[in-house]
DNA sequence: TATGAATGAGCCTTCATTCAT
DNA sequence: GATGAATGAAGGCTCATTCAT
């Protein structure tokens, strides 16, 4: 909101401007956007705009609104990666990390609440844009494989058995794909998620039945 | 599975029935359209075409591209909703018709996969286009509804805790959201998810950790 | 210029249009437009408005820009080639039937120019376009396969010695693209290159020199 | 043949002198690419990245694409036309000199066909953009001048009768033209057309037909 | 002299929608 | 009901050109 720089709109190269700043808006300010609107309802000229630009200038940065949305797919990806890398470090056991990522989520959540919209709505573009496909699936297989590894350490440290790693793993992804696409649009919703997340992996959200 | 129209040759029958036909055919072919490409991306002449007629014609069932998304919207929940009810019928106690509805969840998208992929799929529509906003929430009230009803049957059963109702609500709607956004791709994921998150309300996801 | 349909400038169909003559409108106006200026510079704006409709109609007729320049090359070359079969129908001999179509040549250029104009500077713009020389090719084979019929029809009535076949071919078509492309601008211009090359052709366009 | 300029370490050599280097060097490179592609297709980046530099760069040494495309336009005509005059210096009567001329033509469009091919589409070029016609005609006009006097020149010498003056002219130019325009493309059909034209000047390109 | 950042104008094209038939 | 012809608005992108450095 507080991004759009003074709207030079003078020809010619503004005065004491950084090209990495200007990337970075762009980049910040896009992912933003697609969040809110997705692909195709974003145009250049509102990211632009917002970034302080026009949205001729923004081919000087990227090849093209395809080219802008990789990008900042792989930039969010790789900031959300490094977060919940940085979260699980000092934690030890599946269970306190997975709640390790559920907190840190939160916090992305609240911090800056495009992270976790613009990955949560990136899938359905993708979905929708054949083409995107292979630009994002090696950062999507990144994310896979540190999922992938804090079960597997789950394995190891013995509270995830053997046999339910797949379960494990499709639970962790239904989880958390629900949580940034579902919950995400208030502070409290997205806690009272988080919440019920923890609870039933500890086994007790819902009262034991008696097992006949 | 055939889309096109059949030649309305059928003698006797009232010209009406024919428009419902076409209606109809609209409907379903505009459920998968959406849910494949959203609302954006899908063009009046690819529904019109599929349906077996002229974006013209469309015009003569619905007054606009989006009063079309919004009629698909509430055909969709109806039918989903029907069937969740007609699943959880002679089933009693929370547990059991949480678990239910995933089963109900899990034919549902093998019969067809668009009914919940486009479900899936409206959240992001909806966030993107403002003007959508009003004239869904009624549908999703009735579908907030239901789940509500089933916690709080739940709470009259025993096996919800009151003081945790949102709790467990916040985890149907989470959890259900997760199975239709990200894991209705294959049969098999699907089911797995199903099986992954039936194991977390029975408490036996994970090995239940040394309560000190 | 007076092709200017009353530009209706109202929504929906215009009362009363028969869509062949738009066609024949948009390729007629397209045809004068593209020899003036060139594919490149020739806008759909400038068609349209010429045509008197708006540019987005002009895709009701046209996948695109590059079909259009295809079709009116299309339209033109056929064009052309008939009224050279015509011009050389009664007509015996190599020299004969080379006169006759510079004097076709030369009324077509009287009739309208745009014909001659199209046809020599078509050549430059599929220079440039490479996308366009599969499309063209096609016609211009058609218009080659004619003009060497010629030749070899010289060669039967023995006016064109058998070991020159080449080299008339060579000299028709290199007169013929300078007829075209360059001096089709005023009347008395092409009359006059017209009886050069007549001259030449006859063998006494300059005196002849004593062969030493 | 290597286009890039060389790097201005040369000690002691004025800088003026590398500036005149790039001047010539875009020059060179604007050529071709004008003479290839035509003024509109060929953009300012393209120039420049080819002759080494940035496209603002080009703006050191010429006002506009325009200007550049005018002093290509200069540049050409007056090689060309040394070249011509050099062909003709120790020939005498008007066949020989215009046989002079496409010898020459010919062997120009061997050493560097961009120069035919260029004066080949500038026709085109001008023909598209008015504003050229006024910056171009100087040198059009000497070109002209030198072909009228190659004619006179043959009215002195007796070979070209003094009534056929403007017939003899307007030969010239269709089939230099012709020649240029159309031929160019390999050497072997240049050689080709260019003996055509000396046949048909030389009055035996066909069998006499008997004069009756 | 040269570059990189930026602009403004304009182009081709697509699309929801309208209207006469 | 249905179609075909047309529109207006908008979108992504390119390009010559400008200006601070």
């Amino acid at each position: 909101m507080s991004r759009v720089k003074k709207s030079s709109s003078r020809l010619g190269r503004p005065p004491a401007t950084d090209s990495a700043d200007t990337r970075r808006t762009i980049l910040d300010v896009a992912r933003a956007a697609f969040a809110d609107r997705g692909f195709e309802v974003t145009t250049n000229r509102e990211i632009a705009t917002e970034a302080g630009i026009t949205p001729a200038a923004l081919y000087h940065y990227f090849p093209s609104k395809l080219d802008l949305f990789v990008a900042v797919h792989h930039d969010t990806q790789e900031r959300v990666l490094a977060r919940f890398n940085q979260a699980i470090n000092d934690v030890s056991g599946f269970v306190p990390r997975f709640e390790a990522i559920l907190d840190e989520s939160h916090r992305m959540n609240n911090e800056d609440p495009s992270l976790a919209r613009f990955l949560g709505s990136v899938r359905v573009d993708v979905a929708r844009h054949p083409e995107f496909e292979m630009a994002v699936q090696v950062d999507q297989a990144a994310m896979d494989t540190f999922f992938r590894s804090i079960v597997d350490h789950g394995v190891e440290t013995g509270d995830v058995d053997r046999s339910r790693r797949a379960l494990v793993l499709s639970f962790v992804a239904t989880t958390l794909t629900g949580l940034t696409t579902g919950q995400s649009a208030s502070d409290r919703q997205h806690a009272l998620a988080v919440e019920a997340i923890k609870a039933a992996v500890r086994g007790d959200l819902v009262a034991r039945l008696p097992q006949v």
